[in-house]
DNA sequence: GCTTGTGAATCTCTTCACAGCG
DNA sequence: CGCTGTGAAGAGATTCACAAGC
């Protein structure tokens, strides 16, 4: 559970942070799109939805700087959050699970970034095997080559995309071959060692939550993941 | 932004709290399948992975009740937590946007229970239009008539999985025509009045999380949403 | 013994507010 | 002036710890 923070003992940067940070990367973007050098923090703070001065406490807990009056140059911070969030070689991703849901997220991660690339798709599906996804990415594979596949590709992240019932032995699996982070779309609590960080995505819980404060409509505001 | 939490002023129990109900809903519904009558804070706990004093104080905040050294009701418990969670009629669903990820979820929600039906999808290409798509659920419409469909469907609930440029728009049609709460899956954060709760689901973030901690793993534990 | 219910303490996150700089 | 950086205050959420009941 932990819904929403969870909290990486002895690391850096607390998660609700890393999250924030995200955003305003996305933010950053769009500003240098929009052709500014220059960004202030309460610009960013509209448009990530938050507070100026949660985002100044953000920038300030990684260390990037802004100046007084003239606020932060908009390349220095956007190289900035990158250097905190993005491991320097890039990062390898895994998805289990080639079903409805893990092939709609597939091209929805594969034409991202390329920081992080998927891969290495893996299902147990035998009529799915060899089957050519996206560029870049290996043809789906069976399970039994998931470990090898795995660490032979220095692969740390995995995308759980399977039924509930197949979620704690595909995470053990992938933790086996050396992942240490999983994004969950099962719902499912995973039982995982200290040092593997888990982010559960529960499409049920998040439909519940919009229908309970639908429903209790009094003057309820935001919410998020 | 807000990212996790999310403060609905003046209503009845905190975003964070609904979260977890809807997680230990179904953990009952695991525990009944294997025959518990009667349940303790700590199993809970263990399934939904949290502490056995927060189920208990989660618990008491909503007025469900358990006796000591017998725990609670399973039946109950579910019951209470249902009471809270699902509007009396059941509360129905529309989705704006039949892309890849439209496509997967719908399915995911379809088979669901009662209380909560997607009864409408919208999208603004022709070529999707009139295409049937799951059992129980109007084929697809354009987006000209959602305000009809919305409010005559007495539809309270929105689901969008639009491009981002398109999310904006979408919600501000959904809301007026009655719609209170959102699940958003574009990377954008919605502008909404204030009465109105917005869910936010960012796959790109949650990679992002799961990519930092995996990177700087020393020893991060859960996150969640 | 075992459990629940709950005040109090603790911890974490967010906002306030202001000094200091351009 | 406006904006950053940041200590201090505030608000929430979680855990502790224990009285009371079975």
């Amino acid at each position: 559970m932990n819904p929403g923070n969870g909290a990486p003992e002895g690391s850096l940067v607390p998660v609700r942070t890393v999250a924030r940070l995200s955003q305003y990367r996305r933010v950053l973007d769009r500003l240098l799109d929009e052709g500014h050098r220059q960004v202030f923090s309460h610009q960013i703070a509209a448009l990530a939805g938050g507070s100026a001065a949660q985002v100044r406490r953000d920038l300030m807990l990684v260390g990037c700087r802004g100046r007084p009056s003239k606020g932060y140059d908009a390349y220095g911070l956007k190289g900035c959050i990158e250097e905190l969030l993005q491991a320097p070689g890039g990062q390898r991703v895994a998805l289990v699970g080639l079903g409805n849901l893990g092939r709609a997220i597939l091209p929805f991660f594969a034409r991202y970034r390329p920081a992080l690339r998927i891969v290495a798709v893996f299902d147990n599906d035998p009529r799915k095997i060899g089957e050519k996804l996206v560029e870049g990415c290996s043809p789906c594979q069976g399970m039994e080559e998931l470990e090898q596949t795995v660490r032979q590709s220095g692969i740390t992240i995995g995308v759980l995309t399977v039924p509930p019932g197949a979620a704690q032995g595909a995470a053990d699996e992938l933790i086996a071959a050396g992942v240490r982070g999983l994004v969950n779309f099962a719902p499912v609590v995973l039982e995982v060692p200290e040092g593997v960080f888990v982010e559960d995505i529960d499409l049920t819980t998040a439909l519940e939550k919009a229908a309970y404060f639908a429903h209790h409509a009094g003057k309820p505001a935001e919410g998020g993941a």
